[in-house]
DNA sequence: ATATTTTACTTGTTAATACAAGTTAAATAT
DNA sequence: ATATTTAACTTGTATTAACAAGTAAAATAT
């Protein structure tokens, strides 16, 4: 559905290496095969492998220790909500179930929105949905995601129920988050909340407000997202 | 206080472009000297610029756009703790203020201790002090630090009333942080944390608990934060 | 046997070079 | 005047090369 792209090298091999250490080939604790190994293995010279490298270390997935080489980090096992990519990808498809509580629709912009806007996003008009997230049949996170109506044909008519957002953004549209800004703080549930987290009235959960950006500038992805943070903490690294 | 080291052409471009972005020599939206008009300036090549560059990129502080440009990014106005650098550095000096609870002293770690410890720290002992910090006359962090007593001789009759923690690691004992990890929840408010902050009881505050990794592979820091998000919030990329 | 030195690794830094790909504005053709 | 093409920028990717600096184990001297 998308027309294929030449990955870079350096990106070919930081894929094939998480891929590697998520599935557990490479165990934490492990020494990582050396830069010149990797050069050898796949064919890249040295400063093509060290890019690749680089982001691991970044991503928090190795840590690199001059004249002894890399080393796989222990992986959060709570919910790496504050890494990257979405909430899907981080804690694993398998356990984190989606229930739609607002389908995509079509509206203006709420009046005092989190975020300023540009101009052309007021124009364009926002879709608008909202989500809950369950890991375990536990109620974790209340999302409500705001975009930009740019260039997104039937987007109010797709399936979200078994794809992340983010998987149909860039499956359909060739949209990736590119990077993004948050701010964190702890409120108290308010009726809406705590009856969608089950948790009681004024009880403390965690607010995010994301700005995402994309490989589209001109488009940006926002959402309000409230953590129950009662069983799971929100993971992060710097 | 400290041997000169000598600084790699990357690491000191990038403190100079952050500090000229940070005074304000390259304003919000500004695009910064070309890569090669930087070669030029610092009398570096391509990719020891480029590093630099990364690196800004990487810390929020500009946006890179193929074709175009380096562009300064709009800086968090509030206050950066998820940042790589202490809560000092990230709001800048003059307006947080340090106000010492338990001054450090060495003690036994706790027994439930919030990270797994290694056998070496357990056998160190633990160096503890509580600090609450101010920003315009309100509190908002109340920080609990733990350390293990690893080669550092007299850190407990250190003044740390107008110092950062890391700042007196990095001049004193040549420890600076690298890297690390936190969970990050929303909490009530127990009396101990309310009085500190002036809040209620029950109220909901943040609760962040932060391993940092230093330059001495041995010597990890630990804190327990916890954050008054009345007023503030806490801001981060990613 | 123990302590020291050497050696062979590792990652870190830096240079010089080439071409690809995206952006913008100037030059050109209509 | 307007639309298109071209040219001159920008950053992105990749190679080759060399030496520095840190680590660990093997070789050597005591």
């Amino acid at each position: 559905m998308v027309s294929p792209k030449i990955i870079p090298q350096h990106r070919r091999l930081y894929e094939i290496l998480r891929k590697h250490i998520l599935d557990g080939v490479y165990k934490e604790g492990d020494l990582l095969p050396s830069e010149n190994e990797l050069c050898q293995l796949y064919g890249m010279t040295r400063p093509t492998v060290r890019q690749s490298l680089s982001r691991l270390s970044n991503d928090g997935y190795i840590r690199k220790h001059q004249g002894k080489g890399s080393i796989v980090h222990n992986l959060p096992k709570e919910i790496g909500i504050l890494s990257v990519s979405g909430t899907t990808s981080a804690v694993g498809d398998r356990k984190l179930k989606t229930t739609i509580i607002v389908k995509p629709v079509l509206m203006q912009w709420p009046a005092d929105f989190m975020f300023p806007l540009t101009q052309l996003e007021k124009e364009s008009g926002c879709i608008y949905m909202e989500r809950v997230r369950f890991l375990e049949d536990i109620p974790i996170f209340y999302d409500i995601t705001y975009l930009a109506n740019l260039n997104l044909p039937r987007i109010t008519v797709r399936q979200f129920e078994n794809k992340s957002l983010f998987q149909i953004l860039r499956n359909y549209y060739r949209i990736e988050i590119k990077s993004g800004e948050q701010r964190i703080k702890a409120i108290p549930a308010n009726k809406k909340i705590s009856r969608f987290l089950h948790l009681k009235n004024d009880q403390p959960v965690l607010h995010l407000e994301r700005k995402m950006e994309t490989n589209n500038p001109d488009l940006f992805l926002y959402s309000s997202i409230f953590c129950n943070t009662e069983k799971y903490s929100i993971f992060g690294r710097f």
